[in-house]
RNA sequence: GCCCUCAUCGUCUAGCGGCCCAGGACGCCGCCCUUUCAAGGCGGUAGCACGGGUUCGAAUCCCGUUGGGGGCACCA
């Protein structure tokens, strides 16, 4: 329960995604903690998507997201393809409202034109550095007219806006998962670009505010943001969100997660690997967070009624993928024949017939870590013949002169067996393991070994069956071949 | 370079001054079970970055060091 009780508003956060690709797995880390704080809280969620920069933006992009999202289970109360009281929920249809905001910063001296090119300012950045100054703009526009500024070099003809922030502008807040925190002092950030656009920075305030956002939940990267988004509130006299700012997602070499380094940044990378979304929502909310029972294995909905902020640990997280393939492996073990197969399905080779599904692909039920992993599980059965290797028949199977007793032996007497079904086939089976006085359990590792080539399949006598009585002699005979040379 | 921020096993974490010579999970190793591999059961491996304080008492509070991360864009 929140501390303040009775009088405070409606709780309501927001996911704000940019359409410049494939969907960052940070936007579901967001939207899962976004959307878990509102629903404790019996507020909403917001899904706004922040299209400012053209430069950046990827056509299909923004369907995806929603389309990932809402794999994940994940729904908003308003969003551009839901509407809303708030409505347009696309920043690149909400510009007359930044213009508005930018122009009344303008006319009241907290905004001002700025006609310094791309080049100048990086001269200038560079020049900063050198001198071991902090960066940041130098002021060189203000309180010039365009004719004045027009005289000096590295002059842009279409200006932007830039916010005029004093020079002590060291806001503290007090974050919800960090306690208190001083941002550095901000510098005349960009508020309107040449191209009529807002920055994020102007745009963020100006919707949160329109949209009624309580709660801004997003991460740690903008800690440094929040001083100029603060100071933009305090000139507009508009009600100060409370913040939270998550941990970052990490690659293996503790840099913030990326598509470069990392292809789980890409959150239809987990689809494609035949993961499920209850499994990836329970390890995303593993990352950062913990059950008061410190159980990890849970439901979206067990993190909602669970959440407070207090549970998050601020360290970014490394993202583990041996522990997702075992989340995922457990999600999938807890599915019933059908609901395994149902999912399975998509990654199943062609040509299996519908007895083949039922016999072989149930048993790797309990094998699969994920998904994608079934092609090659099953790739012994459409392949023309299989290689044993050595090594494994090694570590498995009977020393060579036995192994190629035995699989001659069982071609010989499965040979004869008809019908070519289940009890005959073991039972034939373990009479030759008996007759020639081996073991059986290496026995028929030597045979699933000449006839699938890995250590893994299902029971023996479902293998045979799915190959057939002639593709399994002959496997077995070319194996025992195999052993002479 | 400047600024902000973080710091418990390899990884994810519990811990919020005594219950901790630090608990759980993944991974790894071993054993059991077993028509294989898994799954499951049992056991093991491994950590409070370092140095100062505060305190009767510190993984827990403070300071510093070191290390990590983030920001410093007309990108978000």
């Amino acid at each position: 329960m929140v501390s303040t009780p009775g009088t405070e508003a409606p709780v309501r956060t927001r996911v704000a995604p940019s359409p410049t690709g494939d969907p960052h797995v940070g936007t579901a880390y967001a939207a899962l903690f976004n959307l878990a704080f509102a629903r404790k809280h019996g507020g909403q969620f917001i899904l706004r998507v922040e299209d400012t920069d053209r430069t950046r933006y990827v056509d299909g992009s923004e369907q995806q997201v929603f389309d990932t999202l809402r794999w994940l289970g994940f729904s908003w109360d308003q969003g551009p393809d839901v509407g809303g009281p708030a409505a347009p929920y696309r920043q690149s249809e909400r510009l007359p409202t930044y213009r508005v905001v930018a122009e009344r910063l303008l006319a009241e001296g907290r905004a001002y034109h700025c006609w310094c090119s791309a080049e100048r300012l990086t001269q200038m950045r560079e020049r900063q550095q050198q001198l071991k100054m902090p960066t940041g703009y130098d002021r060189t526009c203000y309180g010039k007219t365009r004719e004045e500024r027009a005289e000096l070099p590295g002059f842009s003809e279409v200006p932007v806006v830039r916010m005029l922030v004093p020079a002590e502008a060291r806001i503290s807040f007090t974050d919800l998962i960090r306690g208190e925190i001083t941002p550095p002092q901000p510098d005349d950030q960009v508020l309107l670009k040449a191209d009529g656009f807002p920055t994020y920075h102007l745009a963020v305030v100006v919707d949160d505010n329109a949209m009624g956002v309580t709660h801004v939940i997003r991460g740690e990267e903008w800690i440094s943001s929040t001083a100029k988004h603060l100071l933009l509130y305090r000139w507009l006299g508009w009600p100060e969100p409370q913040y939270a700012h998550m941990p970052l997602l990490r690659n293996v070499d503790r840099s913030k997660i990326s598509k470069r380094k990392n292809p789980a940044a890409r959150l239809k990378w987990f689809q494609e690997e035949g993961y499920l979304p209850e499994a990836l929502v329970n390890f995303l909310a593993l990352m950062g967070y913990s059950m008061p029972d410190g159980k990890e294995i849970f439901t979206f909905d067990e993190v909602v009624e669970t959440f407070d902020f207090a549970r998050i640990n601020p360290v970014g997280p490394v993202f583990d993928i041996d522990k997702l393939n075992w989340l995922n492996g457990h999600y999938l073990r807890s599915l019933d024949d059908d609901a395994f197969l149902r999912a399975a399905e998509p990654f199943l080779p062609g040509g299996l017939t519908a007895a083949d599904i039922r016999t072989l692909v149930v048993p790797l039920r309990e094998r699969t870590k994920k998904l994608s992993e079934l092609a090659e599980q099953l790739d012994w059965l459409a392949a023309d013949a299989v290689e044993v290797r050595p090594a494994d028949l090694a570590k498995h199977g009977l020393p060579a002169p036995d192994a190629r007793t035995a699989l001659e032996a069982f071609a010989k007497n499965l040979e004869e067996l008809d019908p070519f079904e289940g009890a005959q086939i073991t039972a034939t089976l373990d009479r030759v393991v008996a007759e020639l006085g081996l073991t059986r359990r290496r026995s028929f590792m030597t045979a699933r070994l000449a006839l699938v080539g890995k250590p893994v399949s299902p029971p023996l006598d479902d293998t045979m069956i799915a190959l057939g009585a002639q593709r399994t002699v002959h496997r077995l005979r070319q194996a025992a071949a195999a052993l002479e040379a």
